[in-house]
DNA sequence: AATGTACTTGCAACTCTTTGCAAGAACGAT
DNA sequence: ATCGTTCTTGCAAAGAGTTGCAAGTACATT
């Protein structure tokens, strides 16, 4: 899914029409590193074209998601950030005293996953998770 | 902090100072069971008193979150909400096939916590987390 | 009891996101 | 190429929550 035109085939091939805003929507989120904002999505969009409405673009993005092109996740108090689910599976640890963003390797929540399959016969999918809690700093600082 | 008493006198240790809004606001949280947003305590507040802005509700809630009175925690899409921060935590395991809901008691996230500490000297805050995947069920359904 | 200051509140505006609805457009069928 | 259906979009408004600012008030000081 790293070439757009793959992307938007998928579109198409999933029943959905082909339009130049989700076209552009596409386009701007693969040149996009990392996560990124609705907002990011809509400036990027717009030095192409006027004709594009921000509600587009969060109804494109949902879709997407859908799709499981995009994953979302939301650290509280923050615009929604979206991301290339083919970028590598990662989790955030965030601080709620200071929201410094620690990511995080999917596999440190492998040993959880395999217990509660064990034990609870559950299959857990951790898809994009945010951690709260608090950094070392904040912490030494509280006390 | 199960006596109104306790939390208010608690406020004023803090050097916040007590409000009627606020008396009313912790009056109400005391009130709720379970969980509960803040529109909900804003209507309990009403109740008793006109002169109480839906602003001052947010706020007064973030406030006791910062005190350690109160947690928050989001399912996704929809409101916020809040939690006394002395009610027994629990977390949930969700299917996301049959929708079954299956009970997880604390200690499950210890580990993890404990290597998040260790590893990141990050101090994880694990509040009512709601777990996504596949119970057996469904799994065995699947193949 | 009166006063001053710093904390709080109410209000209105704003941010982020979603939604209803009518107008517009993609695409399969003709 | 045109048509019709159905999907999409733009627009405006609404929902959830936050914020700046001026007015109000709790509380320590006198």
């Amino acid at each position: 899914m790293s070439h757009h035109y793959a992307t938007i085939q998928f579109l198409r091939q999933q029943g959905y029409r082909l339009t130049p805003q989700r076209e552009m929507v596409v386009l701007a989120i693969l040149d996009q590193e990392g996560h990124f904002t609705a907002e990011e999505v809509y400036r990027q969009v717009r030095r192409q074209s006027e004709a594009v409405n921000i509600a587009t673009i969060y109804r494109t993005l949902d879709l997407l998601c859908d799709l499981g092109i995009l994953t979302a996740f939301q650290v509280a108090g923050e615009p929604l950030r979206y991301e290339r689910a083919d970028s590598p599976s990662h989790h955030h640890l965030i601080c709620r005293q200071c929201g410094t963003m620690i990511d995080l390797p999917d596999q440190v929540l492998h040993p959880l996953q395999e217990m509660l399959l064990d034990q609870y016969n559950f299959a857990a999918e951790f898809r994009h998770i945010a951690i709260s809690g608090l950094c070392a700093r904040c912490r030494d600082a509280q006390t």
